[in-house]
DNA sequence: TTCCGACAGTGGGGTCGCAAT
DNA sequence: ATTGCGACCCCACTATCGGAA
């Protein structure tokens, strides 16, 4: 595909690093809210033609049309090139990731929260406060379609008798995914996973039984690859949740493979479906062992933990115990 | 010497498209 | 027609290595 006249190349996006689980509290750093869909950099021709690319440089254009055009004559015949997120709305307006898996013509905005270049003109060099005021000036003539996040200094949280915790709480009810936290001095690195700019999830801790286990491959062969997870619903039935196959050090792999070899049956322990592709080759293990893993969300649908992480074994707890955790 | 960042490699949920069955 | 597989999107995490501190 030939590009526009002055398109501007493509720019890698900078990426966060993960903040431990603390949320920082520094009046040297701005705050924003955490979307969930794809991250994307839409770049702009002085004609106007744009072009949306992912992470990996791949296309987004031709899958998600009505965003591209979306800003008309916003930037004055002006290139540019934004960072920002492709997110889905739900009825209520609220971003959601699995809307965005379905093609299905949902409602999707493009939600900018950078801007890299504009008029010909870097702005890497300069710091996120003075890209992120440039970026306010740019007024999107269809706010569905595109619009320009909002960042909070800790001046602007105070105006609001807020603190960073208070957004947080902000960012919970709204069901949000949690907050970015960036430093306003810092400057834009492609391609580089900077601590200038932090990211706090919001994560959550469950309970589950290991009905199954399936053997890992590469340099996991011999051991285990993924758990099957469960957990008790209130009819006291076993419900298949999904898979964990990250958070284990080697040693933990080797002590969880020889207490669970003994536990092995012939039979599926759960009271609900496993997919097939996940049943194939699985060790099923009669529901003994409690272990505590971290995720993000359910999935809409079938209920199933998403990112996932092992966190340790939970001898304390009666299988029993692990129930099915609410939704969210 | 220790620590940190980048990279490779394992694993997950989900979708799409093509090739093999 | 169905199934399997890889390539994308999202991601969490461990192990390793080289260079910075």
């Amino acid at each position: 595909m030939p590009e526009a006249q002055g398109m501007p190349s493509a720019i890698e996006p900078m990426l966060a690093s993960p903040d431990g689980g603390v949320l920082r509290d520094d009046p040297a750093y701005a705050y924003e809210f955490k979307w969930d869909g794809y991250r994307s950099t839409m770049r702009i021709a002085p004609n106007g033609a744009t072009l949306l690319t992912s992470r990996n440089n791949n296309d987004f254009t031709t899958r998600f049309p009505q965003l591209a055009g979306a800003l008309g004559d916003a930037l004055g015949g002006r290139s540019a090139v934004l960072d920002g997120e492709i997110v889905a709305l739900d009825e209520q307006g609220r971003p959601d990731f699995g809307l965005l898996q379905n093609r299905a013509g949902q409602a999707v905005a493009y939600f900018a929260f950078d801007l890299l270049q504009l008029g010909g003109e870097s702005l890497l060099d300069a710091p996120y406060e003075e890209r992120r005021e440039i970026l306010a000036g740019i007024e999107p003539p269809d706010r569905r379609l595109v619009a320009i996040t909002p960042w909070y200094r800790h001046s602007d949280l105070a105006e609001n008798g807020l603190t960073p915790d208070g957004l947080l709480d902000v960012a919970r009810k709204t069901m949000l995914e949690g907050l970015m936290v960036k430093a306003r001095a810092s400057r834009y690195h492609p391609g580089r996973r900077s601590p200038e700019w932090l990211k706090h999830p919001f994560v959550h801790t469950t309970e589950v039984v290991l009905g199954g286990w399936q053997p890992g491959h590469g340099r996991r062969e011999g051991t285990i690859g993924a758990l099957l997870l469960g957990g008790y619903d209130s009819d006291g039935a076993l419900r298949y949740l999904g898979d964990v196959g990250t958070g284990f050090t080697d040693t933990m792999l080797d002590d969880l493979l020889a207490q669970l070899i003994p536990l092995e049956r012939k039979d599926n322990p759960f009271d609900n479906e496993v997919p097939r592709d996940r049943a194939r080759g699985v060790h099923w293990l009669s529901p003994e062992v409690v272990g505590e893993v971290v995720y993000r969300r359910f999935t809409p649908g079938e209920g199933r933990l998403r990112h996932a992480a092992w966190r340790g074994l939970r001898p304390d707890r009666e299988p029993a115990e692990a129930k099915v955790p609410p939704p969210r």
